[in-house]
DNA sequence: CTTGACATCGAACACAAGTTCGTAATATAA
DNA sequence: TTATATTACGAACTTGTGTTCGATGTCAAG
């Protein structure tokens, strides 16, 4: 209403530590979510009891040109800019601030005590339904990615228990028939009619198999009933 | 029980039209407000009057690997993938420059038996160092994430095995001092001075406080020297 | 001590937006 | 046909979420 002075237009004005500290939730959760927070999500996140303190707050960073509001829209609003990088693309359609190499990685099937690994034909870089891919950031996997023969397990039974996996636990496995010492393989064992998981060392004509669970005792076996299903490349598990 | 022999995964099937259309919309609407639409507002773009209508495409959508939705939340849905970038066909590993939505998790120490479990301050969400940080895809620690308050700790030592967590692994911990029956939390016991994992379950005054193996019993502990140092979300391992 | 701009708070309010459910139209199979 | 699954509809219903507003607190200028 009342214009006092020339008051300084929109202008950059210094962030309040609150700004800041919204303006980094803001970004923070709209790259992990895909969609920006309420107002609500906001004050509980910036420790703010009332919604019209964030509403305040975010008005200010409106002004300041860091974020764009769509009045009365749920969630509607978009950042500009972040605090030190001006690197938001112009609509902030842009996501992930660092572009991370991820692995598709499909869930071909189960992994049982009592079966062989479950391996991937030919087709393997055909189809396989979406929703049993696991996407993964690569640096999880290491640079041991070989050639794009990777798939994921899901563990059926307690079996594994000496390889420190649960059930329902993830594999994620390299296709190869052969392993270096120290490696964790799934093998197939002839005489006992079983796949198991251990770290391999080849001990002369014998293969010695050692459980992950360093309390318990290593196999050994003749190396020509070792039938390696591929190598671990990582154990996940979501609680 | 019917099923003779279709074993076919639950959806290979093709997207009718009104799902492309949707997807479309969704797509384009994302790049333009930096947001996703609303039930209704994708109703009216594509001709449809009922929400309920919406709804279910939406879920046929997300059941096809495409988007991904999350429950009760306005505009929570986000696109995995669109109709003409077919991410995933190549192999198996695949660089996907697809956007997947990553949360970036800040690796903020080790955790032993011996100490309580380190968590992170006030300064939570502010800046970590690019190489202590994990990123992992959401789906992998599910929607289960609140408030961003994740974090993960690098295991050390051979105490957690009884966890079937190994030296070594990481565990992805959210910050809360509650838990709900079933949880696997990060406890600090009193009595034994030690940090543990275990699944809580509370039991009147006591706490029965559950192996992950269970080969092993469980241990039944006054409620009030259990301090939960946090929820477990997922454990890692990289060989 | 007042004054007033600025930031904060809490609570009520209104509408935005996801969910549910009974029903109907349309396929597909037996 | 009759049965069964899929898709569609619309109208409640519930919850999510932005908005408004009066009251309070702070601090520096008058």
């Amino acid at each position: 209403m009342s214009e006092p002075k020339s008051r300084r237009r929109r202008q950059p004005q210094k962030l309040s530590e609150r700004q800041k500290k919204i303006l980094q939730y803001i970004e923070r959760t709209y790259t992990e979510t895909g969609y920006p927070p309420t107002i609500r999500e906001i004050g509980k996140a910036v420790d703010i009891d009332s919604t019209s303190v964030v509403n305040y707050n975010l008005n200010k960073l409106e002004e300041s040109g860091y974020i764009q509001r769509e009045k009365k829209v749920s969630r509607g609003l978009r950042l500009l800019k972040t605090l030190n990088s001006e690197p938001f693309t112009e609509l902030g359609v842009k996501l992930a601030d660092d572009t991370i190499n991820v692995v598709n990685v499909p869930m071909v099937g189960k992994i049982v005590a009592s079966a062989p690994v479950p391996v991937p034909g030919d087709d393997f870089g055909m189809y396989y339904d979406d929703d049993d891919v696991i996407h993964l950031p690569v640096n999880l996997l290491g640079s041991r990615v070989k050639d794009g023969e990777v798939y994921a397990l899901r563990v059926n039974g307690e079996s594994m228990i000496d390889a420190l996996v649960n059930h329902n636990d993830i594999v994620v496995l390299q296709r190869q028939e052969t392993a270096n010492n120290g490696d964790m393989v799934a093998v197939w064992l002839d005489e006992n009619s079983e796949t198991t998981l251990k770290y391999f060392y080849r001990e002369g004509a014998k293969v010695r198999l050692q459980p992950a669970n360093t309390m318990m005792e290593p196999i050994y076996v003749d190396a020509r009933q070792v039938h390696i299903q591929g190598r671990v490349l990582a154990v996940l598990r979501q609680i």
